[in-house]
DNA sequence: GAATATGTTGAGAGCGCTTTCAAGGAGGAG
DNA sequence: CTCCTCCTTGAAAGCGCTCTCAACATATTC
């Protein structure tokens, strides 16, 4: 068996380099090419990467590093979903994906493994607003497509979804559909994320004519947080008909809160998540919430490193991808 | 800022080769390391790993093949929580890991970029007893690692829970708190670990003195298959006091039909899962059910790959990791 | 002091591939 | 028929590293 590509000149009586050439579409005149494609099939040769690497410098290698998060219900969900996005997109370009699950604090690892040499380019989730990670990362020379972004990084490439576009849509839903009192409850305020859903909610809000400015108050996705912040919001006497929350699990504690208060879903208040994680549609009522598409997440952002690998001279991505409103029954009338 | 080693050899005054051996621990005089060191330390230079590869035949990463699954609760957090583990043991030891999301059909994608010749070796999930991927690696000079085993791999090196101890445990748990007729609702019958969790239940009911015959019925480890299968021995009449199920999930389609039919947890049958699932014990009541450390399957089976890289000759591993028994209100008296 | 063992070092040969360069052949223009 | 251009091809020079081998220096033994 033909392991080498000399075995293979050997092989089809002519030199390595038009091997290559073969291989790597080069020119080479038809017979000549057919012959060596005759032996290429008899001889299921695979080239050796680190060697093409070595000779050519780039390796058909991207890396991805995520931030380990806890192994919570969103995270997990993530998790699988955008890797397998990434690896469709990947896999059908015939790239290879090496995987770094990141500890935000330690840059230095993370840094080392990278410069390692032999990764074309790296895929990152960053919604944080700081992350040395990132930082360093985006220092280096190589090429990276943020997952989620930072306003601050004016220059990167970023797959994202449109958080603000899709907040706006859910207050204007929870407004159309005659709430006058939405209430938001925010999600981590460090991050773009939590930031831009609280922007698009208090656009809407001021398109409609409704006061915003205590219609956000803060919270940081957590279940716990939902629960504290309606819990808050009843004992200081707040009226409110809506509550739209940062995301499904801080939905969750807010259901708990407005239960303890003998509050009805939706008959006194509209509750509304973000996600739509599993549970959602479970809930009673089922939550209405906005999906947003983890899998074209992270195919996009593939799909963009690999442009930007072809070209890098054509300056940064930035994608948006758009949200589905997922209108269950806790928004009902 | 120096790139090569050739640099940093001229930079210290020794040669390439001694610069190298200081690198990776070869015998060098203290004086002369230490010259080394210095240089290394002001240069942050990074060897290139595809250089290192080509030289030495190894490239210090491994593959991880997991077939994709929908994404299902049980996955998500599966495959979150076994990548997290591999990675843990990867990066204490500065090894990389390139993620491949097979799909079990594409035999051949796979085959080929694992042939691509730059993994040290690979870990693969291998629960169905027939997997044409797992075979054709197996069959590959490639040292392999399989995460769940298949009986018929004498030779293969493993890492599994003991499915088999863990549910002659449960079984146990069952029988001790007086129940005398469980029944077994079992998982997916191609696979290892449903079969296993079968036989182990029975062996414990043997144990006891409680026919064993009719007290398994076939499952897949769907919530589906949990609330036909209990509908199916109500209508026919069975009487059974506990239900072993073959998985969490399949113990939310018991809890299902149970209520539709009447009978009480734990009053009038008890049930348990397997897997403790995040839902587990927030069900009504909280289920008894079977903790498998997922994250320490992954850190293990990395761990078992790279003792095997480092001697291939010492033979298969085979490990089997305990299970945690969890106890909750759906098992009570 | 000669002979041997032990330890440290540098030279150099690859690892398998890409890519440049120049040589050779074919075809077109004059 | 000659000259020039264009295309195809092979030779060969690396890519940055590891590792063998031989050379040399030093320590040990008789």
């Amino acid at each position: 068996m033909a392991r080498t590509l000399d075995d293979l000149a050997e092989l089809s009586g002519v030199s390595r380099a038009t091997v290559s050439r073969v291989i790597n579409g080069g020119s080479v005149s038809p017979q000549t090419r057919q012959k060596v494609l005759d032996v290429l099939e008899t001889t299921n040769y695979r080239p050796n990467l680190a060697a093409r690497n070595l000779a050519s410098g780039r390796s058909g290698v991207v890396g991805v590093v995520m931030h380990g998060g806890a192994p919570v219900s969103f995270w997990d969900a993530y998790f699988s979903q955008l890797l397998t996005g990434i690896c469709d997109s990947l896999t059908s370009q015939a790239a290879g994906m090496m995987l770094w699950l990141g500890d935000r604090t330690k840059e230095e690892t993370l840094d080392h493994i990278l410069g390692m040499g032999m990764l074309d380019g790296v895929i990152v989730t960053a919604d944080t607003i700081d992350d040395p990670l990132v930082d360093g990362l985006r220092a280096s020379d190589m090429p990276v497509v943020l997952v989620g972004h930072r306003r601050a990084d004016r220059d990167a490439s970023y797959v994202d979804v449109d958080h603000e576009a899709a907040a706006r849509a859910m207050a204007e839903h929870l407004i159309t559909s005659g709430r006058t009192n939405p209430i938001h409850i925010s999600g981590r305020p460090d991050s773009v994320s939590g930031r831009d859903r609280a922007i698009g909610f208090r656009k809407a809000l001021q398109r409609a004519g409704i006061p915003a400015e205590d219609a956000v108050v803060a919270g940081d996705y957590s279940e716990e947080a939902g629960y504290q912040s309606v819990k808050g919001l009843i004992a200081d006497g707040r009226r409110f008909d809506a509550l739209f929350c940062g995301n499904d699990n801080s939905a969750l504690g807010a259901y708990r809160a407005l239960a303890e208060a003998g509050l009805k879903v939706p008959d006194d208040v509209a509750v509304a998540g973000f996600d739509d994680l599993k549970f959602a549609a479970e809930l009673d009522p089922p939550l209405t919430t906005v999906r947003q598409g983890v899998g074209d997440i992270g195919r996009e952002s593939a799909r963009t490193l690999l442009s930007l690998l072809d070209d890098p001279e054509s300056g940064p991505r930035r994608v948006l991808l758009p949200t589905e409103l997922v209108v269950r029954r806790s928004t009902g009338s």
